[in-house]
DNA sequence: CGTCGACTATCGTTTCAACGACTATTGTTT
DNA sequence: AAACAATAGTCGTTGAAACGATAGTCGACG
């Protein structure tokens, strides 16, 4: 069978005028459907997109602490090193830090900070340094719901495009870092 | 300037395992970028990316009736022909056949609907042969919104793809349908 | 040393999406 | 014809996103 027009897709009537427009929309229709079928899972145990985000830079920080160490060798320097997760956390990043790696700017990351917090999945501690930050590490559950996690994730991308070869893998991902940054500056607000 | 690469964008410290899933995340993240972009555009209209769906379902309805009608000839048959707006709509429809068009499932039309005819872009009528339906069409007010940001729309979105050629676009667009549309079932619930 | 300006995070509020329960109406079955 | 199931839409409620205003804190500067 082979595949759909995008223009019968969507019950449109009228061929599209452009093919920047239907570039375009098949652009964005194909992210959204593939990104539906994510969202779907990570909601399977309780995480909203936004909120798996934050987990997962918390523990790309985690990590960039323990590869430190383990770099430095056995004991750590500077930081002293207790064996399990201390009550001061390693790997915390302040709420700012997260808000500017995350993939869809949210200008609100007290409430999903919160959220996580109240499922203890992450940890709040307040600098002694600048009393006006506060650190975010994740915790043992956060970890262990990410790792519980990260199987079924990659399963299910390699599934969703499992079907494409390498060479149209790497054209396709040529073709839409291109399309992302156009080179005259991004479009303006 | 090369573009970046996307492992180096979103901070990842490791390269990919997989291209499925480098080419995933580009995908994904592609088309969130660019569909913000024009979310922008409609909120400045006051529209939300759901309620613009709603009101271009209704708008292309109401072309296919006009389309009909033209074809007849200048008098309308059956629904009869005047001029303007009538109180009876032409080119309404169930609230569920739009929530069926829509791009991305909404469970509650109703809602929705409300917004717009609060509005008044949009005109709720109670059908005599079954009174479960409600009939929603789309207003002159709506048409007149909609016309105003086809140019703008119309303009945004070859503005955001205008430095691709033919050829790539073509690709692209190929690549994207085909990676839509896998040759096994979609992803199970 | 006190004040001003910049910065960090939090909170209040409004708006919207999601899920489910519920009412009204229609067609079907016996 | 009466009971039944199926359908179309509405509504209540919960949870989350968006925007702006606010309080607390730090650094610089007079």
């Amino acid at each position: 069978m082979p595949a759909p027009s995008l223009q019968h897709e969507i019950g449109k009537r009228r061929p599209f005028e452009h093919p920047e427009e239907e570039a375009l929309l098949n652009l964005v229709r194909t992210g959204a459907a593939l990104q539906a079928d994510f969202a779907r899972l990570l909601k399977s145990h309780g995480l909203s997109d936004a909120s798996y985000n934050v987990l997962r830079i918390l523990r790309g920080h985690a990590a960039i602490i323990r590869r430190r160490a383990a770099g430095r060798g056995k004991t750590g320097a500077g930081d002293n090193g207790a064996a399990h997760e201390a009550a001061r956390p390693r790997g915390a990043v302040p709420s700012q830090t997260i808000g500017q790696e995350m993939v869809a700017h949210v200008p609100d990351v007290t409430r999903l900070v919160d959220r996580l917090e109240a499922r203890a999945l992450v940890r709040r501690v307040r600098t002694e340094d600048d009393r006006r930050v506060v650190l975010v590490s994740i915790t043992r559950a956060g970890l262990d719901l990410l790792a519980r996690l990260d199987k079924p994730i990659t399963d299910l991308h390699r599934r969703q495009l499992a079907h494409m070869t390498r060479g149209e893998l790497a054209t396709l991902g040529r073709l839409l870092t291109k399309a992302r940054h156009p080179p005259s500056a991004p479009i303006p607000p």
